[in-house]
DNA sequence: GGGGAAGAGTGGTATAAAGTGGGGATTTGT
DNA sequence: ACAAATCCCCACTTTATACCACTCTTCCCC
């Protein structure tokens, strides 16, 4: 049994998976991660476009709604929502568990021919592994004293 | 299965492609976007004419209701609706999906020998890409970590 | 610990679909 | 009747999808 998200109680992601993408943009998605999907997802650009973001369909959704609420409220641009929205593409897996990343998405996260893929809790991350590196060397991240 | 906009139930668009617009005026529907049209669908201005927006007939019909709901409540003027009925034109789809974009329509979004026809979630929009590029351009998508 | 089976990851090829361009017949409007 | 616009085919190129083959690791079971 996987760990549950106490706030959206969806599916907890966690690991971190280096996978390679050929030249034709296929990925193997984590077999891990791969568990949690029902045939398809969604892969967007995260906002700041430094990776993409893997969504469960349900979390996809539950995600535009939260969008389009912000929306209706003026908390959120109609530039904002064309940008994730237009970002976006269904995903499916081949027999061998890989989907195909657009030349688009691939291009936005600076991805060539490796990826990491990351479980970050309540969702699922597709770095350049350079970049990656960089999350990894912030040393904000020696302060986790307050939440260990 | 596509996934639907949570509030409206109707399908969404997700998704951005280059598109070439021929002398003819032809330009070809992006196949994920096709699959939701049964033979027909709507072309008119946006508000404020920077794009042109593309709509299945039931949700061209459903905006033509809440434009005609507006407009008894005096939150839309007469000319608004006049502009958005009298620029609407019916597509249909050659054997190869394109549809014609007529020159008026073209005229008024910028449109000359290619277009980026985008997934906008409840809707489908059709950008002079150089345009385009400025929505892309919009730094507020930086503050996505609202609704993440 | 060894052998075998199953699953995961990677690579390549063949086929189908999508996108683009153009010709020529037909219609429309002047 | 003529020019312009529209429609209906056909041809070609590129891209996506489905299949198949192989390696490597892990996990059993004996």
């Amino acid at each position: 049994m996987k760990p549950r998200d106490p706030s959206t109680n969806s599916t907890m992601h966690l690991g971190k998976h280096h996978r390679s993408v050929d030249d034709k943009g296929r990925i193997a998605m984590p077999a891990t991660f791969r568990d949690a999907f029902d045939d398809t997802g969604y892969i967007a650009k995260a906002p700041g476009h430094h990776c993409l973001t893997a969504y469960l369909p349900s979390d996809f959704t539950a995600t535009i709604e939260r969008l389009e609420s912000l929306l209706r409220e003026g908390q959120a641009t109609q530039n904002e929502y064309r940008q994730f929205t237009s970002s976006a593409v269904e995903i499916s897996f081949d027999a061998q568990g890989r989907f195909r990343l657009p030349k688009e998405l691939r291009d936005a996260a600076r991805i060539e021919d490796s990826a990491i893929v990351a479980g970050v809790g309540t969702r699922i991350e597709i770095w350049n592994p350079d970049l990656w590196a960089g999350v990894e060397a912030d040393t904000d991240s020696l302060r986790g004293e307050r939440w260990l």
